[in-house]
DNA sequence: CAACCCACCTGACTGC
DNA sequence: TGCAGTCAGGTGGGTT
């Protein structure tokens, strides 16, 4: 469901709903997601307050204080949703369908929807938390310095892989989803199923603005509402509105008119148009 | 290594 | 109305 720009949209709801908030209970309905849920440290925040809320790639890092510092480690995957409920019978609320966890912050009641259950919970060390298997061969933020044309082209190089799924790899950089690689790629002018190392020089610089620009348009709109995403507000993203390609088979290129295409690429469904896209 | 494909899971939608 | 098939914003893990 979310990428970059839906995960930060919800990584700001939730630091305006809940920063310096305490944590007064915790409420798991299964013991797993993805990945098992470490019951007994996550009841261990009970008592902690919130200090803070991070987002890498795709991961929100809520950051609690206390004793020893601990971080839950929230994915979303495709399905996943958090709301802010503001209530003050928070324990009262029965679980709506697909709700595997909630945090009851007195006043503020946090809970994680995910009927697709690709999302994950942990909970570990703050110290240590970049050390985390799922976080520490992650590529570049896209927003970053670090990420510019001239990395693209140096890490591009050796790699036959097509430049879209080179993109979604976030060994190779974070963030781009399905959605906003179809849409960099087609502000950059460059076929998704091209090579990733017959890129130019001139096409490297051209995408990483793209991706950049597409990912600070997308954040600027609170996200890309299709059919999941919402805000922790229940408000929808307005980015939609914004999309060239993806989603839009068969609808006139906004450049030059010809149809928009649709192909699978690495099992992902890949729009572009073939007259602007070389 | 890089590349490829599968799996994980539910719900919405399409076409017969 | 039912049912099978397809698709969906992600990504780790196993195989070649």
């Amino acid at each position: 469901m979310p990428e970059l720009p839906e995960v930060e949209t919800v990584r700001r709801g939730l630091t305006h709903a809940l920063l310096g908030a305490r944590v007064r209970a915790v409420a798991l309905f299964r013991p797993d997601l993805r990945w098992p849920i470490p019951v007994a440290r996550v009841r261990g925040l009970v008592g902690s307050r919130l200090s803070g809320v991070d987002r890498r790639s795709k991961y929100l890092l809520l950051r609690f204080d206390g004793d020893t510092a601990n971080t839950a480690l929230v994915h979303l995957g495709m399905s996943g949703r958090l709301f802010v409920a503001d209530t003050r019978r928070a324990r009262a609320l029965p679980p709506v369908p697909h709700e595997h966890w909630r945090i009851d912050f007195g006043r503020r009641l946090l809970r994680y929807v995910d009927p697709r259950r690709f999302g994950a919970l942990d909970v570990i060390d703050s110290a240590t938390s970049e050390e985390h298997r799922l976080l520490r061969d992650l590529g570049p933020e896209p927003l970053d310095t670090t990420f510019d044309g001239a990395f693209l082209f140096a890490e591009t190089r050796r790699r036959r892989t097509p430049i879209k799924t080179f993109l979604m790899d976030a060994k190779n950089v974070v963030g781009v989803g399905n959605i906003y690689a179809a849409e960099a790629l087609f502000r950059a002018r460059v076929r998704p199923t091209l090579a990733a190392h017959r890129l130019t020089r001139l096409a490297c610089h051209a995408l990483a603005d793209a991706v950049r620009d597409t990912l600070r348009q997308a954040v600027s709109a609170g996200g890309t509402t299709i059919r999941d995403y919402i805000g922790v507000d229940s408000s929808s993203g307005r980015f939609q509105q914004q999309l060239a390609v993806y989603g839009r088979e068969g609808l006139p290129c906004p450049r030059c008119h010809d149809p928009i295409r649709r192909s699978s690429l690495a099992g992902r469904s890949t729009y572009y148009c073939r007259r602007c896209q070389r």
